[in-house]
DNA sequence: GCGACAG
DNA sequence: ATCTTGTCGC
């Protein structure tokens, strides 16, 4: 399916070789029913991981197909290169689904990427399947602080380019950092987020994937 | 050159 | 990411 880099000049050349195949235009679903969520824990000792998908109901909003993958990392961290570690154990979860997902919620990054091309639109480009990045922590670019009141944003500019959003999902909380991945633009992509996010700072699908990876991760 | 740097 | 108690506030 997809050769992974053994090292950083590669993984920097397969980001720029894939990064014009990633759909910027597409407006994206405007109403879905299953939304997955995707995220990856670390195990306390060793470079172990663990992968898991987490597919929700956006009318429940509760998990309704959900798969674990296990595996010694096969990539260092290393800022801007995370989807060589993460994206191999994610992209066998998402095969092992049963119930196709119309979107990717992803921890991390999307557009707002060094070279544009963060884990949002890698997975994206590989699985076809609309794709967003939700991130906890800035990375790239430079953002104001948005008004207090959930909804309210401010634009995330890097070199120029508006790269994505600073949301606030909470009344007075700190906002969540959205940019498109592939097929879903970036209103559209706010849009999901805020209705996905109803009750806690992160939407939902992240959280539960979360809390998958973890549990996956102390009994692995 | 130096620091910062998704998870 | 992970190591980690209590505590302030709604």
């Amino acid at each position: 399916m997809a050769e992974w880099p053994r090292s950083v000049a590669e993984a920097e050349a397969v980001q720029e070789r894939l990064r014009p195949l990633v759909d910027l235009d597409d407006p994206g679903p405007e109403t879905v029913r299953h939304v997955a969520g995707l995220d990856v824990a670390y195990a306390t000792e060793g470079d172990e991981l663990t992968a898991a998908v987490v597919v929700l109901d956006t009318g429940t909003l509760e998990v309704v197909d959900q798969a674990v993958v296990h595996e010694r990392a096969r990539f260092p961290y290393v800022p801007g290169l995370f989807a060589f570690r993460e994206l191999p154990p994610l992209l066998i979860a998402l095969e092992r689904l049963r119930i196709t997902p119309e979107l990717l919620v992803c921890d991390g990054y999307g557009l707002a990427h060094p070279r544009r091309f963060g884990l949002a639109c890698h997975v994206g480009v590989l699985t076809g399947l609309p794709a967003i990045g939700v991130a906890k922590t800035a990375f790239v670019g430079a953002y104001g602080d948005p008004p207090p009141e959930r909804g309210s944003w401010a634009p995330i500019v890097d070199r120029g380019d508006v790269v994505g959003r600073a949301l606030r999902t909470r009344d007075g909380v700190k906002p969540v950092f959205v940019s498109q991945g592939h097929r879903v633009g970036l209103d559209n992509a706010c849009r999901h987020v805020l209705r996905l996010a109803p009750a806690y700072r992160l939407p939902e699908p992240i959280r539960q994937a979360d809390r998958l990876s973890r549990s996956g991760a102390r009994t692995a």
